[in-house]
DNA sequence: CTACTTTTGTGGACGGATCGAACATATACT
DNA sequence: AGTATATGTTCGATCCGTCCACAAAAGTAG
């Protein structure tokens, strides 16, 4: 054993006995059989690099606590005693709530990120917070009956496109939705009475793509989601995502770019998801208006001269602020999502050539420009995420409720 | 105890036995006591959370290694046995060198904090890495016998002006010196025979207030710096400086910002470091050039008003780069050193109120922007703590020298 | 000056956690 | 069928921090 627990921080941490070994393995194996579903005990050996013993003792463990659960080997071609499969409960869920203009969005995701359900309920325009809590509430109640029978809910977590205050789930200020200063985390948590998670909706997805897309393995990763309206960031910064001091960190939509004219919903001119915008460039277009799910198709097939300028304008302004953000967090690869996805795959030499033009050149020698993989479940599972962290942390210090209750009385 | 070792990552680590445990307390007692020199070991005992017992032995371990040692209690107006004093052993030290445009600094810091020597060797032109490295071996010869005798020298740290690769201490590129892709930190390695350590020198000097200056117990920090060229940027990240994948992270005077015309160095235009500069504040004054330590006089004092022209000037363009910054890192404190300091000191309600007019609103309402405090001591610090890390990590692993035994024979 | 209270150092017993070795088991290969 | 290999299982050894009782050293009140 050389494990090194020293966190990568400089400042003096506080210290640990046996029942922190304790917890620290046990969240060790939990979260790398959540993060990789079907591993059989040895594999688990291998990564955790503990003592087969521990791991055996690890694995009862967790599945006494209705955590986990093995099952017989697969068929393999290897020599020597087969291993089980050890997978994570996915009974263990998390509820997900993605309010947002057009509609409000409610999944319930399981342990190793099995979506269960995924509910998309329309809406004919922008919900307040008491609506979407309504909502919310319903599609719960509707669901309710199997909800209580077969899963076991451990918390929720919400997923929304504005600012949001870590610490207790406030949303601080969500310009399309129009909401300021919300308790809305709190709100949920007394509707449905469960211990309720709130993040940034791009900071989520960029969860999402670092477990299970494109983003697998960098510990480094800058993520631009194009929404249809308006640009989430999210940052991965040593494999820690980036919150900053209140959880407001990674509005990379709202980073000034040289050449803004516009002024942008938060005060200033030329924010970057001004000037590189869906909108726009669905106004460039003569023709239909087109949803944001078949830009892939026109953009790639297009001739029309208005789409094309309008496209290379966004992409050399993209470029511009893709090359700051290389400046400031040195990533191994940047995401791109949304529309900023549809952008790189119609022209992926473009994007490319005008981010390693207007970067400084060493940063960018080594930098991966991608597109993200996901499409709906994305903000799912980083949702998801937020709230399986107490649980995957502390598998044995979280309760865990039998069945889920239902909303309290009332 | 309820001590969580649980990183913060998301990402499964590894497994963690009980020599992890000791290594932890042991890193986080030493730790402790070397950020914060005379502390009586029943505060050690408060702040780690550890038990009595405990710390007793790990501070005679770490006194049997000749990390620590211990003095006889304070006078105290306080009732109950009095807890005796635990301290760093000074001696163990790390030299620190700053090779840069007019000069060479070097430095013998030890735990603790201590600067035990400080020699700056002012140069004709800017050095070659080969010319940097005689300089170093030739000052470290000069205080070579004292050296021997009386200090352990554990490592170097150096403070680059430029893109230093943290894995190898490879300078990338260092426009300033005209370095590229220097293996200099192995040079030294070999040179002096010691480990060696290299990082940027503004986020060296970050490090630095975060331990000992303004920074003290900020968790999201955001640092300037205005060296006499360029500006050099480090940011703290949950804690943990922001390095990026290779090192070259927090290159923030190497961003875009919106009014730019000059061309950088770095092949851009705009960049923050162009736009805002001292050469260019001291090319606006009218009279004998000032020295970059004398310039708080100067702006305060001052009724030239070109100078006072082109120091609103920078300030707005600042003002711009920073509300980006609060954007992107939602820091607690945004700290400003250097020429950038002086600019705050002198004008400390203007920066304030562009900073806040140029950001989106909730972000900024918290974010306290200061003056760092560390003047000449400021890259040596940080630095050293480059060399200290190891031996922080792990003080029982580290093999200690019982004194400095010169450069390897020729 | 003395007895009391408070705080801290010290040493041994204890429980908990991982590890390593020995053994058992299950598969592939020959 | 026998062997080699890989893995699960069991149990004792080892290490670590905690807890407890006691000693030590200071201030405080009378």
């Amino acid at each position: 054993m050389s494990a090194s627990r020293a966190s990568r921080s400089l400042r003096a941490g506080i210290g640990s006995g046996n029942d922190g070994t304790r917890r620290h393995n046990l969240s060790t194996v939990l979260t790398t059989i959540h993060h990789h579903d079907p591993m059989s005990r040895s594999e688990v050996t291998r990564r955790t690099q503990l003592n087969r013993s521990t791991v055996g003792a690890l694995v009862t463990e967790l599945v006494e606590l209705g955590l986990a659960y093995e099952t017989p080997p697969e068929e393999q071609a290897q020599r020597g005693r087969p291993s089980p499969i050890v997978h994570p409960n996915s009974k263990v869920s998390a509820l997900v709530v993605n309010p947002d203009v057009e509609a409000l969005t409610l999944g319930l995701v399981g342990l190793g990120g099995v979506v269960h359900k995924r509910v998309r309920h329309a809406l004919d325009r922008k919900p307040s917070p008491r609506e979407a809590i309504d909502v919310t509430v319903d599609l719960v109640k509707g669901m309710g009956e199997e909800l209580e029978r077969d899963y076991r809910v451990i918390g929720v977590g919400l997923a929304i496109p504005g600012l949001v205050r870590n610490r207790d789930g406030l949303v601080r200020r969500a310009p399309y939705l129009d909401w300021t200063s919300e308790p809305f985390a709190e709100h949920v948590s007394r509707a449905l009475g469960l211990p309720t998670f709130a993040g940034n909706d791009a900071s989520v997805a960029m969860i999402s793509e670092s477990l299970y897309g494109a983003g697998r393995g960098v510990s480094n990763l800058v993520y631009l989601n194009g929404f249809l309206v308006g640009i989430g960031g999210g940052v991965m910064v040593a494999g820690v995502p980036l919150v900053g001091e209140d959880g407001y960190a990674a509005e990379l939509g709202h980073t000034v770019v040289s050449e803004g004219s516009l002024r942008c919903h938060c005060g200033r001119l030329g924010c970057l998801e001004t000037e590189v915008n869906f909108l726009r460039l669905r106004e460039a277009m003569s023709g239909d208006p087109v949803d944001l799910y078949d830009l892939d198709s026109v953009l790639t097939t297009t001739t029309d001269r208005g789409l094309l300028l309008e496209a290379e304008r966004q992409i050399n302004v993209l470029a511009e602020a893709i090359a700051n953000f290389i400046s400031v967090f040195n990533p191994e690869v940047v995401l791109l999502g949304g529309f900023l996805g549809s952008l790189e795959a119609a022209f992926p030499d473009l994007v490319r050539r005008k981010v390693y033009e207007s970067s400084f050149a060493p940063l960018a020698e080594n930098v991966r420009i991608e597109r993200a993989t996901l499409r709906t479940p994305l903000p799912l599972l980083g949702s998801a995420e937020l709230a399986f962290t107490p649980l995957l942390r502390d598998p044995a210090g979280v309760a865990l409720p039998l069945a889920y209750g239902g909303p309290p009385a009332a």
